[in-house]
DNA sequence: TTGGAATGTCAACAAGGCTGACATATTCTG
DNA sequence: CAGAATATGTCAGCCTTGTTGACATTCCAA
């Protein structure tokens, strides 16, 4: 910790050095399984993997999207994304309407089974975010959150800021 | 914005909103999509995956580590690991030397080659993460790595802070 | 009205997780 | 020393979730 005695050489340029930037890399690993952790061991027993749990999200998220923008948002190939929403309408947790402007599109909704599945999900994930951001503090949740936009491809960073306009408007 | 005009309710709890805790969820979603696209984009030539990207960060990380060391690091079953390193090995990237103090270990090393690829990939990743970190500023760098420590399970939380040691002593 | 683009579905394949069973070598323990 | 425990490797088979290819339907514009 002797570095962190000159203002300038120390905090200001420490957290660039090779041995930071693995530390943030490992941090990224390490953090993102226990983000994942929750919601999977709830998924496991219901033959629902992880792919499953992304598409109830951001169809609760998104209600009539199409599949279209789901792909989109999900970055998998349509192919990939079928599979696992016509096993999700099968056990009737998702419901699709063709679309009445365009008919080649399918707008899709959660049903009300899957509206709980959705809550259950959210409601594991969002309570270790919630223990996470109580025990940070507000200004290490702006800096969490900074980084992570930093992070994000240019696309991505659309597709994010897409969502996050809607919560307040 | 204008719900921050409270210093209280503003500032001191709505970063606890399940609106903010949503959006930290979406943000790591897409983030993690960031972090892992420059390696996976380096790997997908050679056949290699990001299993074998997660074996040579660890290996190169604590040489000479054991195999049951790096299964607990990694959070995989033997089988799956073995499999990877079955093809790096056959591949002339990890080498594998019996224990002398005990012989049933195994103790892995990278290779030259091993190295060269380790390098590749890490300054793929680290790149993304400088442009990050520099965009972002130290503190909300600090705040990242805080709230991502606070997000890791228990035991995820020792393995990362045994290897966060190691830089420094 | 017809050909191309867009949307979505089905089929087949590969990577990489998983479990279970078992072999081998080595070490530790009673 | 005998037997249990440990560390590793391997085979077989399963599942999820990515991929590409082929194809049907629908829309739109020349």
């Amino acid at each position: 910790m002797a570095e962190e005695t000159s203002p300038q050489g120390g905090q200001g340029l420490l957290f660039l050095t090779d041995e930071q930037l693995r530390k943030g890399i490992e941090a990224m690993f390490f953090a993102y399984r226990g983000f994942t952790a929750d919601p999977d061991r709830i998924l496991a027993d219901k033959d629902y993997g992880r792919a499953h749990h992304r598409a109830i999200h951001f169809i609760n998220r998104s209600p009539g999207t199409t599949v279209n923008n789901l792909l989109a948002i999900l970055g998998v190939t349509k192919q990939s994304l079928n599979r696992v929403l016509r096993s999700l309408m099968q056990d009737g947790l998702v419901q699709s309407k063709i679309g009445r402007e365009d008919k080649r599109e399918r707008h899709l909704f959660l049903t009300e089974a899957g509206a709980v599945l959705e809550r259950a999900l959210s409601d594991a994930q969002r309570d270790r975010m919630r223990m996470a951001y109580r025990k940070a503090g507000p200004v290490a949740v702006a800096g969490f959150r900074q980084v992570l936009e930093s992070m994000m491809d240019e696309n991505m960073r659309r597709q994010y800021e897409a969502l996050r306009d809607r919560g307040r408007s």
